[in-house]
DNA sequence: TTGTAGGCGTTATCAA
DNA sequence: TTGATAACGCCTACAA
């Protein structure tokens, strides 16, 4: 039955007719209109386009000539059947619904597409508010539809659903910080830890003894990380914990904002304020400056992350910095191995960030 | 030559072996399983699953209970080769290589990503430093591939190749701003110009007569409408137009803070200070700090952007704030009408921007 | 209401 | 060194 539609190969010359609009879209060049007007199969034209050992030096040429002259491109969608897979890496930001302005992950995707596209592949990103049901949906499409061949996991959770499933999944992955599971997986993690402590420390030999801390919620990795740090340095510097001076914001400036006007309402208010990133603590500072007290001298200030904005508050903050852009290249290299297989010589690498001392803390 | 192989239709059941690796990924469950567990056919169960009339109700439950037991997922790839659509849209972040933090854009992308996942698409992001030769090989792989639908363009240059580029390739795309070439496309404008001339007359008012401002690069069309406004502001307040107090940074906060400090050193330094954007502005504040002058009263400084930090900086900055979020949002509106085809009632939309006056010029 | 049979544009296997 | 051919997984006329 059927012997393969005998005769019509004009499958290939006549394509769909144009629709009237005139701003209406080619049909674009396949291999085969390009093997056709060479007269060779098409098997050779993807070969010698590909690079293959066995193709002719000339037929070689002559592809790649007609080729880039009828302005063929693979179809990626065509290729990615083939394949099975697609050289496209996801990322989800923390975000979802109205304002977001953190210059933390422009950063972070700034080096998440540098190095991806240095790496042929493509950077597929969204948003979804962490540990709902959207993210959940997100993830889930992502994986099981194979639209992308790896995932870089960021703001990781202490208990974290997304290295379950996607290490269950199979589907490679990486992440910006650990967790408490577990999962083995590969991830650059800040040793922010001891950072804190050595802002306490720094803070504690200028003198300061009412030394608070603005931080994040406790599920999330990065809280447990830095309040621990914040902790021990209190320990060190022979401080007493006092849970009066621990407040909790959410990672954003009014939330640092809010937080800071809380704690400096109080009787006895701290003479110093750590905020769990840069953010949280410019809304400290902005609070400070609304209760007139003159960041730098009347009252320390100091944050973590270190983006260029750091830089440019008044007065200048003291933080921690971490190498975000740097470490987003570094995660998509380790994905991408992960991805082709290859072995990782370090699955699980801890930067220390680096103390950067500015007048909202006095000054060097 | 050649029936059809005969008799092996082990294919569906005997899948790839797998590996020795014990984390492997298993072989997708296809249309094809769902179809041999139920002895249906795969077409049956496309069409249950697409939700087509003339499929039995009790079969579509049938097939719709399998088909989520067994974890079937379609595969994006087939899909995307058979439909010839990819639900994907892309943008190009103007950034490349090292730092870059300008919470503009963290949320214009939260925007995209929001109404892009509203709308059943996903986001491709890339970064690109603008008219390189990396960003002419981005888009042009994005489109000749057909790996996205569509592209929202971001910000435009007077002369910007990727609008003809685009037009004439078919590709449907939307833009954030103008360019003074004559392809009509559908785009979300700011009245920035108005915006600026507002801005000038408010310093104006505040008695300020040496207003200076801190540009972009002449080629991108923010930097000739804001410029326009400039202008426009001062000769509706009668200021005479003085070179001199005119400067051009890089839409960064250093480029900001460098022009301003070559303003202030001037021997009739200016008393007001408007930035083309936020990031400027801030960086003038910290120049003007720098020199000892008290921001708000000693000199004025203004930018444009309204991102959160604007309201956080030292004194909280006046700026015209634009709808961001939103703007991403409607774009991808605009993007997803323009895909499918369907008119749009408005193509050309401009939208003013909103004057918050806050202390950095004397507050309200 | 269900099934058969291409075909979307590649790449990979095998034979010539 | 080249070519014929079979998939990859899904969708959709068309036939039954």
């Amino acid at each position: 039955l059927g012997t393969r539609t005998p005769g019509n190969k004009g499958k290939t010359g006549a394509r769909r007719a144009p629709a009237g609009h005139p701003r209406t879209r080619r049909a674009p060049v396949t291999i085969r209109d390009v093997a056709a007007r060479l007269g060779l199969s098409i098997t050779t034209v993807s070969r010698a386009l590909d690079g293959y050992g066995d193709v002719a030096a000339a037929t070689r040429t002559r592809v790649a000539r007609a080729a880039a002259a009828m302005g063929y491109v693979p179809s990626s969608a065509a290729r990615r059947l083939r394949r099975n897979r697609s050289d496209i890496i996801g990322y989800i930001l923390p975000a979802s619904g109205g304002r977001f302005s953190d210059p933390f992950f422009s950063e972070f995707i700034a080096g998440l597409g540098d190095e991806v596209t240095a790496r042929g592949f493509d950077l597929l990103v969204s948003t979804a508010q962490p540990d709902t049901e959207a993210e959940r949906l997100l993830y889930t499409r992502w994986v099981s539809s194979r639209l992308v061949d790896g995932v870089v996991l960021g703001r990781m959770r202490l208990q974290d659903w997304r290295v379950t499933y996607l290490a269950a999944s199979g589907l490679p992955f990486v992440a910006h910080g650990r967790t408490r599971q577990r999962e083995k997986y590969p991830y650059i993690e800040m040793d922010s830890r001891s950072g804190f402590a050595s802002l306490v420390a720094h803070l504690a030999a200028r003198g300061h003894r009412r030394i608070a801390y603005i931080g994040a919620p406790d599920a999330i990795t990065l809280q447990a990380e830095r309040y621990a740090g914040y902790c021990d340095g209190l320990a060190a510097a022979g401080l007493r914990l006092d849970r009066a001076l621990v407040a909790t914001g959410d990672l954003t400036r009014p939330g640092g904002y809010e937080a800071a006007r809380r704690l400096l309402e109080r009787g006895e208010p701290p003479t110093a304020i750590i905020g769990v990133n840069d953010l949280t603590a410019v809304g400290a500072m902005r609070a400070a400056h609304e209760r007139g007290l003159r960041v730098g001298t009347e009252i320390a200030v100091a944050g973590y992350d270190g983006t260029e904005d750091s830089a440019h508050t008044q007065p200048p903050l003291t933080t921690l910095k971490q190498p975000t852009y740097e470490t987003a290249r570094r995660l998509v290299g380790m994905l991408v191995a992960g991805i082709r297989g290859e072995e990782l010589p370090e699955r699980e690498i801890i930067v220390k960030p680096q103390l950067i001392v500015r007048e909202s803390t006095g000054g060097a």
